[in-house]
DNA sequence: AAAGTCACTTTGTAGCACAAAGTAGCTAGG
DNA sequence: CCTAGCTACTTTGTGCTACAAAGTGACTTT
């Protein structure tokens, strides 16, 4: 049993989630959805950036600056195999 | 949506997982299961006693000191509850 | 009595997470 | 045109925590 640091993170494994379950999303809607502070948010991002696991996308919408994320191909694979991670730690709590 | 820390620790979901599922355990089987230092284990398990999460058993077997834990009702909660968080993210993801 | 075993305890370090405040690019209003 | 405001960071600093490594103590075996 093998825990990925990077996903496992509390806080990153909801953004992973988010990213997952809704796709692209915001900044701000990330931001406001995890209920957490912008500068935390940011640092989050960047690792999962310098892991290649989120794509950035930058453009303006109404004018104003809007940044939106997705998970990577690799982001995906790896939380998918946190996720089965997990769900092996729980079936096996039966035995 | 909130993580405990205290049973979402990597090393701790496991001590937490094998104590849910195995009932009492020695301290050198949750060593080698979890193939972790004895320092190591030693300070996670004294993190759960403080939290009330685990009891501790010690005795002399074939003459060799022996210590077993197994978790306390408020353990079990905690981790139950906190496999449900995990569980109720995965679900979330077909949305 | 010397060595070994189990189960710690102590000590030290490096790596986060997080908050708070500062910054940069762009837009809107007077 | 210049100032205020918004979004999305970046920087800075602190405090916690995991973890390894080495030391300790109670007891047993030879």
């Amino acid at each position: 049993m093998e825990f990925d640091k990077l996903v496992h993170q509390p806080t990153r494994l909801q953004i992973f989630a988010s990213l997952y379950a809704n796709g692209e999303t915001s900044f701000t809607d990330l931001k406001d959805d995890l209920e957490i502070t912008e500068g935390n948010l940011a640092s989050h991002i960047e690792r999962m950036e310098d892991e290649d696991c989120v794509a950035v996308e930058k453009q303006f919408v109404d004018r104003k600056p809007q940044t939106t994320y997705r998970l990577t191909d690799r982001g995906t694979e790896l939380f998918e195999a946190h996720v089965e991670t997990l769900e092996s730690l729980i079936d096996g709590l039966d035995t």
